[in-house]
DNA sequence: AAAAAAT
């Protein structure tokens, strides 16, 4: 069980973090440092290498963040010229956006020097050149990149990577997987061998870390509570259900039916199935958007930007938005389809369930997907029901999909669709009060007010010699949200509790 | 075999 904490997180100021940044993260509501945030800050200040590990939602952005603010603007002896002198990796350009945005706000007052304000930029594809290499020839502090564009830029002599003191590898396993792994390396090549690197990811299987290891000194291996089990929240009720193909868009017009439900995300395997989802919801009268690597940026980032701020409330996507993307008020996770592997089924539904909140994500189990589901599902211990036992080919097998809702009932039932027209007129957009409607970041997982959830006790770090190695529409029922919650009390709750013990990586 | 990431 979670050890019980009667003291709450440490603050930022009590961890020694400078007052600008303490200031600042004040006006996000951040107060309280998160475990994975309290437990980095004094090895990342001293300028060690460090694989950071904590559960999805739990603060890991600023766990490296503050940190490499603070060090980048006290260090005496190297002042910053406006030579870049920390690099954030990341896998998408969304998320490359968000920790751009998130490292502004932290450093609104931080100055370079005593004229210049410290400056962080983005640097990704799918945008025009001259914004970006602009802004790297005034001057930049800090960049935030995916690697295609870094690189690029880097070899037309945009940017320069040679004055670098920390590296940041954010979803450290992906950008060390196969498909960047090559770009990663190129980077290394060309950036100081004396420097910091941090690694951070929910998900660190262990010959990644193998790897890691190769181009760190001596990293310390800092596991907030929780990883060491299934890597999933227990706050996010889990459930797997046999599906045919050709019947999941009705179970998901379904389960957005169900009370209480708030921003839903829905992840395909294909880009072609995302858009086909999300065109066939458009039809059924959801509010939907889509995100994939098949649309232009400025449509993805337009999608994205409509369900953060409620003009969309459901999401189709691929894997591209499984990983780091911080949206509150997501409530359901629903997999149309399995996910590649047990890290990337983390990610998905670790859109939910952020920061101590409660989630509860779906999967869809088609018959040909049995095998990797239940591989998935062994690998986590999540223990659900065997999705091959729900099979039936009852056209009604779908009537109750016992997934619960606010209101104590299940979902399932095809409420009123039979009789009700296919599209209706949408209610119109000053229906709601704005605010109401806004959806806002839990800003880097954090809560934004009361107190963070992880208990530092909990914690296992350990250092690199000693343990070795080891983050609607109308057509279909207005869903009634922001109501209070009711704690599903059946089915499979994933995870080992989040504690200390059952520690099996 | 898929997705992502430079054009």
């Amino acid at each position: 069980m979670t050890p019980v904490t009667t003291h709450p997180n440490p603050t930022f100021a009590q961890l020694g973090v400078r007052d600008e940044i303490v200031r600042a993260l004040a006006e996000n509501g951040i107060e309280h440092a998160f475990a994975i945030q309290e437990l980095t800050l004094p090895l990342a200040l001293a300028g060690d290498d460090l694989i950071g590990q904590a559960r999805t939602g739990m603060g890991k952005t600023f766990a490296f963040g503050v940190p490499l603010l603070h060090r980048i603007t006290t260090d005496t002896e190297r002042p910053l010229t406006g030579i870049p002198r920390a690099l954030v990796v990341v896998p998408t350009r969304e998320l490359c956006i968000q920790v751009y945005e998130d490292l502004v706000h932290a450093s609104k007052y931080l100055m370079a020097d005593d004229t210049r304000k410290l400056t962080v930029t983005a640097i990704y594809g799918g945008r025009p050149y001259e914004p970006q290499i602009e802004a790297l020839q005034k001057g930049v502090d800090v960049v935030v990149g995916t690697p295609g564009r870094l690189l690029d830029l880097a070899q037309q002599g945009h940017l320069q990577l040679g004055g670098l003191n920390v590296l940041v590898l954010d979803e450290a396993d992906e950008m060390l997987d196969l498909g960047f792994l090559p770009d990663i390396e190129r980077i290394l090549k060309q950036i100081p061998a004396k420097r910091q690197a941090m690694l951070f990811s929910a998900t660190m299987p262990d010959p990644i870390i193998t790897l890691a290891r190769t181009f760190m000194t001596q990293p310390t291996h800092i596991r907030a509570e929780g990883v060491q089990g299934s890597a999933t929240h227990d706050t996010t009720e889990q459930f797997a259900y046999r599906a045919h193909a050709l019947d999941k868009v009705e179970m998901v017009a379904r389960i957005l039916q169900a009370e209480g439900r708030g921003a839903t995300m829905i992840f395909t395997r294909t880009k072609r199935t995302a858009q086909k989802v999300a065109d066939e919801l458009g039809e059924r009268g959801f509010r939907v958007g889509a995100v994939h690597g098949d649309l232009g940026q400025s449509a993805r980032e337009k999608a994205l930007k409509g369900f953060r701020n409620g003009d969309v409330d459901v999401l189709v996507a691929t894997d591209v938005a499984a990983r780091g993307i911080d949206i509150d008020d997501i409530t359901h996770v629903i997999n149309f389809q399995i996910p590649e592997d047990e890290q990337a089924y983390v990610h998905r539904i670790g859109r939910t369930g952020r920061a101590g909140k409660t989630g509860i994500a779906v999967t869809l189990v088609d018959w040909d997907e049995l095998p990797r589901w239940s591989m998935i599902d062994k690998a986590l211990g999540l223990d659900t029901p065997d999705p091959a036992e729900t099979y039936s080919n009852s056209p009604h097998l779908y009537d109750e999909l016992n997934i619960p809702t606010e209101a104590g009932g299940s979902i399932g039932k095809p409420a009123r669709s039979a009789d009700k027209p296919k599209r209706e007129p949408r209610e119109p957009r000053a229906e709601r009060p704005a605010r109401d409607r806004t959806r806002r970041r839990t800003r880097g997982g954090q809560s934004v007010s009361g107190h963070p959830e992880g208990t530092p006790d909990a914690a296992d770090t350990s250092s690199s010699e000693a343990s070795d190695s080891d983050s609607a529409g109308d057509g279909a029922p207005r869903p009634a949200r922001r109501r209070r919650r009711r704690r599903p009390n059946k089915a499979s709750t994933a995870g080992t509790a989040a504690g200390t013990s059952a520690g099996t990586n």
